[in-house]
DNA sequence: TGATTTTATGTTATAAAATTACAAAAAAAA
DNA sequence: TTTTTTTTGTAATTTTATAACATAAAATCA
């Protein structure tokens, strides 16, 4: 699909000329879709039936053709990669990189969401006695979040950076409590054992995690969340980006159930 | 940016056979990619220069260059705008909003900042005594998770959620102190405060923050962030997450700045 | 209202760009 | 080496886009 990569593919198919409009065009694309084909011969150094006949090799009308499939290809071509950081980026480089790396992340992140399970969990929430909110490590941010943007719809909402209190909290629920635990791997164990705990009180416990992981296992309802960390940094950066995202997905359908007159209320309390 | 909604907003601003081109074009956008000037013209019942002259009111330098364009916005659909959630919006349609302007909000919050900023923020962070996250509302969770990151670095971090006791810190800052205070709007009132007073006692003072903001008056070092925040919720969803990421991209600056060993410690660490 | 200016549109001419047809050169096969 | 095939380039042609000019329509003003 991309004519990028299937320059770079078909590569060995071309002939010496050909080859050298290949590798101009793949050094500078951003130019070539703004240059005319006399333009491109030249930076090739062939001729000009030449590059429209390296146009037609790769299955386009022509050059212009070519062109079209080009600019589309730089628009979302390769939008955003998971380029990784390397040990001589400047602040210009590093910056970008994280930023894309982000955007990638979220991407993929989108793709493995499930509809259908967030609505469930939207109408969980709207009809939770108490909603408790737990993470630990990186994910104890999210669930700080979370409290906070739950306190505002004026719902009973929990929330413990201590993991005791999570604990005590947890053997206090009842029927009607929701306990939403945050854990990117869903391996920490502590974390498993709240959630054990919380669904031998009867609470609903709900998973912001990876599918197929023992916290997966022991929850109600999972939220699954794949992401593609970076793990060259050793600190977790997409995931808690990804699951910020889904505590705000969650409260946006929280708001949508609950109407408009709920809304308006929040506008006035703002 | 994409062409095609640009074309919707000039409509009021063309003239009469312009906009013949213009409904034209909307019509069958994909079409027009793989005409001529002619078949277009041919097409909107108008002259080619009408074409041509309609091009170049949009900015583009011509009738080739219009298509380039018009490729690009058609490449992948209009990859991530910021599409407002609506009132009847199911679960799949606000999820997938969502994550695309969250996606589009980074886009704009990567335009924005200064890496060069961002460089000398991080060497003053790597050579502070002591280094404090300070933030209030939706920006408090960021401030929890710088603090858990640069915690790992084993720096002196410090980051209190009570307005109080930020005050109290700010009082015993003193040279070599770096206060990093967070805001979206940069208007809340304590913040700027808290600001003016880790300055009269030595600290150095980063905002991350708009541009032009009260609290960036007061920084001895502002990053910038402008961040499109989709203000029909009542809640802060971009402007978080835009946030964090400047703190993914503070904490990756850091651990470049501190070389190879000082990553290999971390490594251990996990 | 009618005259005058401005703006919009079209016609013709020109220039630019892309493609075709053909020829020469290079490479491969005999 | 010679022949054949493939690759590449030159020159001619066609297509496409733009510029320059002219006319028509609309708007402004006396």
């Amino acid at each position: 699909m991309n004519i990028l990569e299937k320059i770079s593919q078909h590569k060995g198919a071309f002939s010496k000329s050909e080859r050298k409009v290949a590798e101009v065009i793949l050094a500078n694309p951003q130019q070539t879709i703004h240059s005319s084909i006399a333009t491109l011969a030249k930076m090739s150094d062939v001729s000009e039936p030449t590059v429209n006949r390296f146009c037609r090799r790769l299955d386009t009308k022509g050059f212009p053709d070519f062109k079209l499939h080009l600019a589309q290809s730089l628009a979302n071509g390769t939008p955003y990669v998971n380029r990784h950081v390397e040990e001589d980026d400047g602040p210009e480089e590093y910056t970008n990189k994280i930023f894309e790396s982000t955007m990638a992340a979220l991407e993929v992140a989108k793709q493995s969401v499930d509809a259908q399970s967030i609505n469930r969990v939207v109408d969980l929430l709207t009809q939770a006695k108490k909603i408790s909110f737990f993470g630990l490590g990186a994910s104890s941010s999210v669930a700080h979040d979370a409290v906070n943007k739950f306190f505002r719809f004026n719902v009973p909402v929990v929330y413990f950076e201590d993991i005791l209190m999570q604990r005590m909290s947890c053997m206090n629920s009842s029927d009607g409590d929701v306990v939403v635990l945050i854990s990117y791997t869903g391996r920490t164990k502590s974390l498993v054992e709240i959630a054990q705990i919380a669904k031998k009180n009867d609470a609903t416990v709900v998973g912001i995690t990876t599918h197929n992981s023992p916290l997966a296992a022991e929850c109600n309802f999972v939220l699954g969340l794949e992401v593609p960390e970076d793990t060259d940094m050793y600190m977790p950066m997409a995931s808690r980006i990804a699951q910020l995202t889904m505590i705000d997905i969650l409260a946006t359908g929280f708001t949508l159930r609950r109407g408009t007159k709920f809304r308006e209320n929040l506008k006035r309390v703002k």
